[in-house]
DNA sequence: TTTTATTTTTAGTCCTGTCTAAATATAAAG
DNA sequence: CTTTATATTTAGACAGGACTAAAAATAAAA
């Protein structure tokens, strides 16, 4: 269907299309894919010329309705693998970048289909990223403070506000990573402390904790 | 470490050393791997540059070790992503070797190790093809009529020898199919007839039928 | 609004892997 | 032991993707 890198250069114009709005630039392009600014306008001539995405000369780039559903694609695979890697091959989830860039190019839809429902359908790659449906259909998500959430809500751990060491020791100690989900149980009005589920433990974290920590929710 | 070219060149070339002793022609190999025979020259040059192989003009090529290992990597891979698209993802036997031409080349030492104790370590693939282990040793196999086994023993169905449709429905009703294992439970002598186990089920099977299904058999 | 700096594009080259057409070896047949 | 057929190799070309160096636009500064 599409090279691989085509599919690389697809993907790495969405993701820059998210970051900020308008024309993505050739240099941004450049730097982002690590080849140099001549390469770019080779390919993303290429690439109009096959409607993936609009090209105008000194202007930039945007891709069409085609070309993103293209870079979501290999993203939801990207992301199934992930989970994959994650989940049934006990990875940590920050050894599986790389090799999920090569899996995501496989190409086969119902080997997808199956990999999808092998898992469980999950909405979230390990590294709390939302995994698009089989329609392209990406859930809207929302980056918040944990000390944000209500009672009852969840979210994944995605980073930290402010990093010391201590407090990435108390998150060890506590099993909370990067993509681990914690269920906000219960939550004091007076100081902001929480009751929170994260795996199959349940603990108290005070508001000093939750206001350092960012999650990913559903919006 | 070597390009999608290169280990398929390896790969096959692997496969027709194994069908007949001695050197592996140029036109052979440009015939099983769908291309035209001055390529196949050309790609040979670049692997006897590397030594991952000999050749002498006019005379075919051999695999040198080093060459016969990095074949055997990629079969370990193929056969063991076969495994995980039929055990674990439902494929039907006959549908994976596509997927699996497209897996077998990614690169991760570490994927495969975890890949490999996740499916139990087997020992054959769905088409009941012996699984190299990691330092390349291949589980050496012969391919028998199942008549030929003894009691206790167990082999891998993987061919009849001659197909009819009856005899072809006979085997779909009792779950018999290329890739299935079956154990000899018990073997009478005057008319050679067996019980056999296929899955969780025991049944009578005759001497006519155990003399049409070829199994492989460890050695 | 010139001048200068930055970004982007073009032109030409290279490497991988493939092909066709032509040349050369080897094998088979007379 | 020539002639003919077959197998193999070379030479030259091309497509995909990348690069360097130089030219052309655009943006920023004076």
């Amino acid at each position: 269907m599409f090279t691989l890198a085509e599919e690389n250069y697809l993907k790495a114009i969405f993701h820059l299309e998210m970051e900020s709005e308008g024309e993505v630039s050739t240099n941004a392009i450049a730097e982002s894919m690590d080849t140099k600014p001549s390469s770019v306008t080779d390919m993303v001539q290429k690439l109009a010329e096959k409607k993936l995405l609009t090209y105008k000369r000194y202007k930039g780039v945007q891709l069409t309705a085609e070309g993103k559903k293209v870079a979501v694609n290999v993203i939801r695979k990207h992301r199934l693998w992930e989970v994959f890697l994650v989940e049934k091959l006990n990875f940590q989830w920050d050894e599986v970048h790389e090799i999920a860039e090569q899996l995501e190019h496989i190409q086969s839809e119902e080997l997808i289909t199956r990999l999808d429902k092998f898992l469980g359908s999950p909405d979230f790659d390990p590294h709390g990223d939302p995994i698009p449906d089989k329609h392209g259909v990406l859930k809207r998500t929302e980056k918040k403070l944990l000390s944000e959430l209500k009672k009852n809500q969840s979210g994944i751990c995605v980073s930290v506000k402010e990093s010391n060491g201590e407090f990435l020791q108390y998150l060890n100690k506590k099993k909370i990573a990067i993509g681990v989900k914690i269920y906000v149980l219960g939550k004091e009005f007076f100081d902001g402390s929480m009751v929170i589920r994260v795996g199959g433990e349940q603990f108290f974290i005070s508001h000093k904790i939750a206001e350092n920590l960012y999650v990913q929710t559903q919006k």
